[in-house]
DNA sequence: CAATTTAATGTCAGTCGATGACAGATGACA
DNA sequence: TGTCATCTGTCATCGACTGACATTAAATTG
């Protein structure tokens, strides 16, 4: 990799600590563009180079954790119920963040806590999770045969992205806490469904869908 | 009500229905605050006055249908398991809405197709889904008798919240295709799901939390 | 009804996020 | 070394949003 190579990944990086930082201590919205291209030394024009927005800089690791889970879930194998490859992709993922040096693991956990005390954040947190789900849709209606507009795919990972959600509403001062209650989380989703309730419908097995009362 | 009242309801129906208008014709982005209070003869000085941002008048019905919905689930019988009351509750809530004249379901399909065109809002209305969810989840750990912080509630409420955004993913263009769409949902839900799963859990009813796989 | 209080609106100035255009600087590479 | 592609800074501009102040119009009171 050339020096132009390395030299971008370094500003890259400084600039979601140095945003990281300041949005933490002065707040999301009381922090300027200016100020953080300036802890940089870099112009506020160079800032909006690297990334689409304001909002991007906070979002860019949460977006990078996404699309590990997606690369996770594809090399699960299709042997695996639905519902499981989704829960061992997520295992594996959290396996590979407690793996990452102090400053990686304190750059997540500082991104977190920021976009859960701010709600514009919070709201574009939403935006890239819901965009996952459409992937993760796609994945799994391939995994079980079926067309990606079939309600069955969208409802497995719709409760399964749910449970996601749940987990990171609590406490995230540390990831050993958040696996913690991942797993407290899949326990009551497995006592509240049925047996091979995420498995493919095969027709005529059962009966038609009975009329809403 | 005086005239002063009626006057202000007035000019803020007319800001939604311009907005929303503008915003389906020319789209969100390529549409300025200037022009839709131009439509309305009003400065953009005073749209601002009714309105937080941009973003506001185009999720206000959102906003607006989100606490009807709260509104009804408060007033189901306590004697409904949780579940069971979140399904009354959107039903009636349907059912209010079929029963709007012309302009009001008019309004409200605009206002759904524009947001589920438009990234930014997307973002927008999932924040309010997620907010009026902590308030669901408040509610239905009253009914059940939980504290707030128990994980069944959040479950109940997260897994329902799931049902309602699948809802919105298809076709928006009538009414009465969501219901139906909404029905097929619940109807999954319930072949996938233990019976009285959505019922507090007696400690000493069943056995001790099994360990996960 | 006239006087006074209260609230809505318009105008103006200013900040900040974001983008296009152009010129200068710097690593890549023959 | 010299050329080329790329990165970066500067400048100008737009649009969202806010505070301050003056103006207008509804509400209230004597």
């Amino acid at each position: 990799m050339g020096l132009r190579e390395r030299k971008k990944q370094r500003t890259r990086d400084a600039l979601v600590d140095a945003a990281l930082d300041l949005f933490l201590t002065r707040g999301y919205e009381a922090t300027t563009v200016e100020q953080i291209a300036a802890e940089v030394d870099v112009s506020a024009r160079t800032f909006f180079r690297y990334f689409a927005s304001k909002e991007d800089v906070a979002l860019s690791l949460t977006a990078e954790e996404q699309d590990m889970f997606l690369a996770e879930l594809v090399t699960r194998p299709k042997s695996e119920p639905p519902f499981t490859a989704l829960s061992q992709s997520m295992r594996a993922m959290l396996g590979i963040l407690r793996e990452l040096d102090e400053a990686g693991t304190s750059r997540i956990l500082k991104a977190r806590r920021l976009i859960h005390s701010t709600p514009s954040l919070l709201a574009g947190g939403m935006r890239l999770v819901r965009e996952n789900e459409r992937r993760l849709v796609a994945e799994v209606a391939r995994r079980m045969g079926v067309p990606p507009d079939d309600l069955q795919p969208q409802f497995v990972v719709s409760l399964f992205v749910g449970i996601g959600l749940l987990c990171l509403n609590g406490p995230t001062e540390d990831l050993g806490d958040m696996a913690r209650r991942y797993e407290d989380l899949l326990t009551l989703a497995e006592r509240s469904l049925q047996p091979g309730w995420d498995l493919p419908v095969r027709p005529g097995t059962a009966g038609a869908v009975p009329p809403a009362r």
